[in-house]
DNA sequence: ACCTGAACACCGTTCAAGT
DNA sequence: ACCTGAACACCGTTCAAGT
């Protein structure tokens, strides 16, 4: 039997289309410019995604169900709080390092008003799945807090990387990261 | 001799511009739109804004303006860091209250790569002058910091709180931000 | 000085038609 | 099952023309 050779549009659609938004944003998604670096035409990719919304909803599906798969291993690798931290923070510096790009659920909460319902429904799990992952993390540097207290801290945590990435970006200088998550945690923000 | 009550068209424009950017970002401002609005038609728009980058560079620069200004009141009002900085927070706060809208150039950053360079500009004026302001009311608190960690820390106060208005405004909640804002002063990160 | 209509190359979406 | 061309109503921009 053959090797599947075969190049899978849907996928090449999607790969193509998230480095789009990471980079422009959801708005700047063109299903023109996204058949042409696949090389079909634009009414063949709405064969695979009838919509933008829905090919907006998948790419944010994707990258929540990928975060959560790392972040796993993140917790699996080692109980070290700062540790934990230290790899957190290097995904969203990663993004910026590539190519000044951002989350994918950042930029897209930037655009919420633009977006239809399925990708807003996408991109609030993105950081229910986030702060919850923070909340265990912090659980351990903090075992007496409440869980309220427990989830406002998450949720402070994530709001103050997401911000980092946002100004470091909007100056393109990822010095501007590194120094604010420096200052967030000489404050004690975060382990 | 009349009262000037002709409209000036000029100022319509920028008024419904920066309303719909605050709203939906700058990709979803559209002259043809903005000129149903205001009365006229999409080409008396470019007389007034040559390009689309022209309006947004003004809007942005007007809005750094009126920012300025208003910091200025409040430093001039009360020597207080942490009355300073409960006036500061209300300023992110009300543009959530006011519709779910966001600060205009954090709104910006976020769709960055799709500006053209003369919008660019001015939102990194507008963060320089935020952050400016930030270390001169944390200096009244760190006497003794250096004006090196006062820039840090101002930096991570002001990436700290538009994170905290972007991921509020994703969630559509404004008391996110409200108990992400608490969350940052019981950790220190600023009075 | 300020506004307009018409044209240009773009956009997402739909649909009947091809293989 | 997957792709296409043609059409629709949108977009920013330009420009010659009006007052």
């Amino acid at each position: 039997m053959m090797a599947k050779t075969k190049t899978d549009m849907r996928e090449a659609v999607m790969t193509a289309a998230r480095a789009t938004v990471q980079s422009h944003g959801y708005n700047a998604l063109s299903f023109r410019e996204l058949a042409k670096e696949v090389g079909i035409k634009s009414a063949s990719v709405h064969y695979h995604f009838p919509t933008k919304g829905d090919l907006g909803a998948a790419l944010a599906r994707r990258y929540t169900e990928e975060g959560a798969a790392y972040l796993a291993e993140i917790l699996a690798s080692s109980e070290d709080a700062t540790w934990r931290m230290d790899r957190y923070t290097e995904i969203f510096r990663s993004a910026l390092a590539n190519d000044n790009r951002m989350c994918l659920c950042g930029i897209m909460s930037a655009e919420l008003d633009d977006l239809p319902t399925e990708v807003r429904t996408e991109v609030d799990k993105f950081a229910a799945m986030n702060v919850g992952w923070l909340a265990k993390v912090l659980s351990r540097v903090r075992p007496s807090a409440s869980d309220q207290d427990l989830q406002e801290h998450a949720m402070a945590t994530f709001a103050a990387i997401e911000g980092a990435q946002l100004v470091a970006r909007g100056c393109r200088d990822i010095g501007i990261y590194d120094r604010t998550i420096r200052a967030y945690r000489a404050t004690g923000l975060f382990p």
